[in-house]
DNA sequence: CGTATGGTGGACCGATCAGTCAATAATTCG
DNA sequence: CGAATTATTGACTGATCGGTCCACCATACG
């Protein structure tokens, strides 16, 4: 019995994350997310709390929405080994490799605060164990399928291919061209999951 | 025939690097930069210009110690395929894993600030173009002794490994227990390369 | 020993920081 | 329609930011 939210706070949530996946946490100010959300500072206090609590919400949307693309890429396939052959060349799935440049905010996050920010950090640990299960999980139904052999271990398979993984995301932070990122990616897919 | 410094400018960048490494680059305030080097505002600037041209210098100090420690890794091995190895399982070197957590500075650095700082960037492509052309001459040296194939890109193996590295180094800055972190990079390193 | 040179430390600057608060506006419910 | 409630806005705060500047001082050279 009051005056309703003028704002849509998920479209909040996505502009301030983007604002803080282009310049980082701690460069972001509040003047930059009043600007990319049109709220004022009562209005982002109001609904958000302060900035490191602001930050963490979009962080959160973030990984949840990722999370949901991750299962849905891991099980939409019919094979498993392509799910995970999808899985490593994802950050190259962009046609043309600007996404791979921006990299992936919880990495970005995690290489910037895992010092100093305790919360970003148990997000970060949070966020790789549910990624690991879900990998594991379809190297599991690989082997089902018969496309991998049965003595590899589901778990460590999936930490190796989500190192892998991210090493391909950084090398792609840094400008790599995304050929010789798409390259690097199907090298490496290619010595861990057999066939094409 | 003035007065001379009174500090060692390679103590006061290994110092100032520490901070950086530990803060990140807009999280540390001159501050604290004072207090890490023990020097007044007037001398840094003296010595090394703005926050941002320390930052470069200490970036490039730790890029090129590193660089020389590779260098080092990569040919003092007897055997080329041996260094490889080591090479992989560097991030993971450190008995206690208190440095995985800490990760690389030049990788934590272009996560922060690869969008919005040009020299970080070009930084980092040099270094890891550098890095590239080094491990791949120790593909070819693995070749010749005959513990690799013949038909494989020694540049390509070259940024794949790179690549899985990077993702060791990840991982291990998202705090990774050191076990764990150890038995990734070795998945990943066998996968790669053969023998042990 | 005096003077020129340049290093040193800290006061100081305007800008910007994150965060607070009160006046105002919009809505719901009685 | 009026009262209660909450969103919104923007002025304001004290702190801190990066950077400048200058008075002081230690040294090297004549």
């Amino acid at each position: 019995m009051a005056r309703p939210r003028q704002f849509d706070e998920d479209q909040v949530l996505r502009a301030v994350r983007d604002q803080f996946w282009d310049a980082g946490y701690t460069a972001t100010s509040l003047e930059d997310l009043m600007r990319v959300s049109g709220l004022g500072k009562g209005s982002l206090y109001g609904a958000f709390g302060d900035k490191h609590q602001l930050f963490l919400r979009a962080l959160r949307e973030y990984t949840d929405t990722s999370g949901g693309h991750l299962r849905e890429m891991l099980t939409s396939a019919p094979r498993a080994l392509d799910a995970l052959r999808a899985f490593v060349l994802a950050p190259v799935s962009d046609p043309g490799g600007t996404a791979a440049q921006r990299g992936c905010l919880m990495a970005n996050s995690t290489c910037e605060l895992a010092t100093t920010d305790p919360d970003v950090l148990a997000e970060a640990r949070r966020t790789y164990e549910a990624t690991t299960a879900l990998v594991a999980e379809c190297v599991v139904r690989a082997q089902d399928e018969g496309d991998l052999p049965r003595d590899v271990d589901p778990v460590a398979t999936a930490r190796a291919l989500l190192a892998a993984q991210q090493g391909i995301v950084f090398m792609g932070r840094t400008g790599l061209d995304i050929d010789t990122l798409t390259a690097t990616a199907r090298t490496l897919a290619d010595r861990f999951l057999p066939d094409a």
